[in-house]
DNA sequence: AATATACATATAAAATTCCGATATATCCAA
DNA sequence: TTGGATATATCGGAATTTTATATGTATATT
């Protein structure tokens, strides 16, 4: 199980990014997602999900459209095209912050960058 | 300059790991510490800072020692033996932190894991 | 037929955590 | 003597997250 203090500030990014490579997906199934890939050591939390992804749609990053699924609705959430920057810049600063938290951390060999 | 979202959750693995490799240091030692280390792209906030600094001294994971430098009076913490295992736990955390988020990101080989 | 589990979205209350601003004070160089 | 670097500290507020709760359908098990 992933510490919850490190994956705070990731959860936007997340599904950013799941959007990006996904398409469309809608709130349950990208809990799953992110459960099948890191094999059950990143739990999404609703409470946490759920205003996450209202925020995402109030800044014009994602938005939704609603499907019935039989008596049930479902919702669909796909990037915006500043979405999609906002992904890839996401992504990048990702990428900066482990760079920098590995000189920080001096964790030799174990944290490769390229 | 690294987001301050990522950042969160990283300030005391980022300490814990700066006294485990210095032996003692004051605060605005830290933050000087961390700015050299990261070319100024990471910049502890005082607000931030001295609360946690106090916050693990309270759970006896670093200890603390007054010393007088001409008429100011310095502070220099040193981690405590529960704070010594807590910083390796903190580093092997966050190793296996990045190593989940690349597969959740899948940003290629741009991150690579040993 | 009843019960449990999975599906599905949502919010409110509480806790944590962090940032920005502010306060205080020394030392040293221009 | 003024400003910049050194040095520690706290308060108020903002933002985020967790826990708990609410609501309801569909499906599988017993």
């Amino acid at each position: 199980m992933i510490s919850k203090d490190l994956l705070k500030g990731t959860l936007k990014t997340i599904v950013l990014r799941l959007l990006e490579e996904n398409g469309r997906m809608y709130g349950y199934e990208i809990t799953r997602e992110v459960e099948r890939l890191t094999e059950g050591k990143v739990q999404l939390s609703w409470g946490a999900l759920y205003p996450a992804l209202h925020k995402l749609e109030s800044d014009h990053l994602i938005t939704s459209e609603e499907e019935s699924i039989g008596k049930r609705v479902r919702k669909y959430y796909r990037l915006t095209e500043s979405g999609t920057s906002a992904a890839k810049e996401k992504i990048r600063e990702f990428i900066d912050f482990v760079t920098i938290m590995g000189r920080v951390l001096d964790t030799g060999p174990s944290l490769n960058l390229a």
